[in-house]
RNA sequence: CGGGCUGUAGCGCAGUUGGUAGCGCGCAUCGUUCGGGACGAUGAGGUCGUGGGUUCAAAUCCCGCCAGCCCGACCA
């Protein structure tokens, strides 16, 4: 992608009134334009990110062997009635049809489609286990919409919803599901923990993944030894105190970003839709049920938070709206000449490169732009480096710089 | 949903005791610059969030409403 050719532009101030550090440098660096308060419009790069997030996501859920669906978002009222949580669920958007003769939910979770859904599906023990995910925009009518795309009206979110005879099945698929939630964060470049939490309404028990980060919502109490950690609604200990389940852990307490939440519902749904199965012996049984969310928008935020510096965004390689930030400096035919031959021929080999081609824009924005917009790789090119017959490659994340001649770099594999 | 703060040009802001609006950035044209957000010149761009009220006169004072942010409450 030319520069010049892009939709967006950068900006130097700070949007007035974006206080959050992932609403400031998303916006600036051209990802995300607000739409209204806890609702964005995703530009090119932001789509990029986001996208390079979701096939991450569903490369590991597909390898839990989860088939992937996608559910309405337009649910109707009888459904939620079913279940009780049209008049409880006080995030739900309840809106109706043009004529006022339908009611219909805009589905901010989807346990109430997706169990009647698969109840059509499996009616024996030998139907079992089964999962199923999807990756859709998500509508919760919070009460405050805040911290930039950290938790907004309208988002993006995977979630999986597993099926099993027995509580043992169900349970080791929730420990399956939680290792491969694990991979998820390790993938994006952040540290989680596994936090014991409330299960809300429909659960007795969840877990949340927690990345700590002062930007976030929930205190976690968490062991600084070993994998300990609840979340502050249920903790057990107070900060200082020994941890209860190593001898050698102290309990910290910290601010932590919820970036997945994993709940064992058990037969909650399956009672509410009469949701049972056939079992080897001739006799009814309710289907056990396991939800599994992660906030896909809410993850880009909160990379964007954490792996951030004074002078913008550090995309990891694997989410990176592109590999190579290319930046032509000058406007001579020379030059020109140089850097368009190397946009060509990076992307010939298919390397994802944003080619900063303008003519009217100095070193020092360019610069700028490209700490800003946090690819993982600077290549400049210039007379100076022309005259070296290399590129210069500066690394975002570590600031480390070099000259490289200019086939050795073409010769590089690029992710 | 309570509390606080804020709405003025595309963006960020200033606007005093009321007298019908200005700065920076950006944008357009020209010239000089050209490796960390250059400089000069010229120019375009605003029913001051919205509805009422007070007044000879309201961006400015009063009331309602709307929107945005922050704190809290809430949060499958």
């Amino acid at each position: 992608m030319r520069f010049s050719e892009q939709l967006i532009k950068t900006t130097k101030e700070i949007p007035s009134g974006e206080q959050s550090r992932n609403a400031e440098l998303l916006i600036r660096g051209g990802f995300i334009d607000k739409t209204m308060a806890g609702v964005y419009t995703l530009l090119p790069m932001g789509l990029k990110v986001l996208n390079h997030i979701v096939r991450i996501i569903r490369e590991e859920m597909e390898s839990l062997g989860a088939e992937e669906i996608f559910m309405p978002a337009l649910q109707p009222k009888e459904l939620w009635d079913a279940t009780g949580r049209w008049d409880t669920m006080d995030v739900l958007y309840r809106v109706h049809s043009p004529d006022g003769s339908h009611e219909f939910g805009l589905g901010p979770t989807h346990e109430e489609v997706v169990t009647p859904l698969v109840k059509k599906f499996i009616l024996s023990y030998r139907d079992l286990p089964r999962a199923v995910f999807q990756i859709q925009t998500k509508f919760r009518f919070e009460a405050r919409a805040k911290s930039g795309i950290l938790r907004g009206r309208e988002f993006m979110m995977k979630d999986l919803y597993s099926f099993h005879a027995t509580e043992t099945d169900l349970l080791a698929y929730y420990e399956r599901a939680a290792a491969a939630y694990f991979r998820v964060y390790e993938r994006l470049g952040l540290t989680a923990l596994k936090v014991r939490a409330s299960g809300g309404a429909f659960s007795d028990f969840s877990h949340e993944f927690q990345v700590i980060a002062d930007c976030g919502e929930d205190l976690i109490y968490h062991c600084d030894a070993c994998e300990f950690a609840e979340n502050k609604e249920i903790a057990t200990c107070v900060e200082g105190a020994p941890c209860p389940t190593c001898a050698a852990g102290t309990i910290r307490v910290s601010k932590a970003v919820e970036v997945g939440n994993i709940f064992p519902l058990y037969n909650k749904f399956s009672d509410a839709f009469n949701f049972a199965i056939k079992n080897q012996d001739g006799t009814d049984q309710k289907v056990l049920m396991g939800c599994y969310g992660i906030g896909c928008t809410r993850l880009m935020g909160t990379i964007a938070e954490v792996l951030s510096d004074e002078n913008g965004l550090v995309w990891p390689q694997q989410i990176a709206p592109y590999q190579i930030h290319l930046i032509q400096l000058g406007a001579d035919d020379t030059v020109a000449e140089a850097a368009k031959d190397i946009y060509e021929k990076l992307q010939s080999k298919g390397v994802a490169v944003l080619f900063d081609d303008r003519t009217d824009v100095k070193a020092g924005e360019k610069f700028a732009d490209a700490d800003l917009i946090g690819i993982p790789r600077r290549v400049v090119v210039s007379t100076k480096t022309i005259q070296a017959a290399s590129v210069e490659l500066k690394y975002r994340a570590t600031g480390e710089t070099s000259l490289i001649p200019v086939q050795q770099f073409l010769d590089e594999p690029y992710v």
